[in-house]
DNA sequence: CGTGTCATGTAATTTGTTACATGATTGA
DNA sequence: TCAATCATGTAACAAATTACATGACACG
């Protein structure tokens, strides 16, 4: 059940309705979880029968109308235990890596097209990042928004985003290096 | 279905039990996926009634017996096919990145010991993947084995999960560094 | 004499993914 | 006019976690 606890963080900073949130968690923008939309409007509705989030009906006319949503001094209370519990380590499952394992026993070339689309992935996000966390700063240094900056918790987990991507860019493109070097010195298979 | 695939690659270098792939995937050992014991000894049930792997038993007096897994030819084929599909982008969902997003709401106490705990556990996999990877080169340079060496899959693989690890490592003190200052210059909710 | 390692599973439950469904509006 | 965006879901299925179960040997 930590999905609930990503979505009560998320919504922290502001109202947001479950497209919004959707999209977030979906495209990676909330470095710190991933899920899909039809998790997120199921988890949603719990969430709000459980008291810990509050909805407001937002009428549109030229759009759908949406739902958006607050945490409540019960989701606070939530966060603020959840906090407290042990945090398990993160684990990794890539098939990119599975495929680099193998390695030596499968087709170099196709190995070296997915790693390049990685890495361009990667460059992206990178990108994004900066300038997400530019705009958080708003001018200030980095060292002056950390020490005096009212809200700080997006900017950090912001920050070890962009470092996992640059370590995902940084890898692929020295793992394209290694492999191009011994195509041509040791033949496949 | 991508754990059949990871586990595959994991017994391109060895024959191994249930058991020995079971602590490789579970202490992340195997840097490319993870997954707990009962998965492991589901999968490799499925696998071999797929023939995509093959298992001897192997008898012993003083322990359990066990039983040793091969990739078998068809093994070697799915997994040649698992290369030619593209591979999804990872997804990033780690407790700890939740709690430091929700920091400014929490008490910043209990998430600097987590952030303490997490750091000691990356350093930890650092000592440890150095070592493995110090092994495997064998005294050869890490240039010389990358372009000479006949398996370097595992290598490559444990260069990510050393990067990820050192990546963890360095955010974690940073943002330990930053929420100390800010405990003294402004004080929490 | 208890804890940890070796060795393998089954069953129940919780999460997460994929497929399907709807319908108006905006921009190319 | 075709695709994308806004907006919200339901249902079926696959994957992962947690709990439970067994039993011998080795180490301190």
């Amino acid at each position: 059940m930590a999905l609930r606890h990503a979505v009560l963080a998320a919504l922290l900073d502001e109202e947001l309705s479950g497209y919004q949130l959707a999209k977030a968690f979906d495209l990676g923008v909330a470095n710190f979880w991933h899920a899909q939309p039809q998790q997120l409007y199921a988890e949603l509705t719990r969430l709000e029968k459980d008291g810990l989030i509050a909805g407001r009906e937002v009428v549109q006319d030229t759009r759908p109308n949406k739902r958006l949503f607050t945490v409540t001094e019960a989701g606070l209370a939530e966060l603020e235990h959840f906090t407290t519990t042990a945090a398990k380590p993160t684990f990794v499952r890539d098939d990119l890596l599975v495929k680099v394992q193998a390695t030596d026993h499968i087709d170099t070339a196709t190995l070296i097209g997915q790693l390049t689309e990685r890495a361009a992935f990667a460059k992206a996000k990178i990108e994004l990042f900066t300038k997400l966390l530019e705009g958080m700063r708003a001018g200030r240094t980095e060292e002056d928004f950390l020490r005096h900056g009212e809200r700080i918790g997006p900017y950090l987990t912001c920050l070890r985003g962009l470092a996992f991507e640059q370590g995902n860019h940084d890898w692929c493109q020295r793992t394209i290096a290694v492999l191009r070097k011994r195509q041509g010195t040791r033949p496949r298979r």
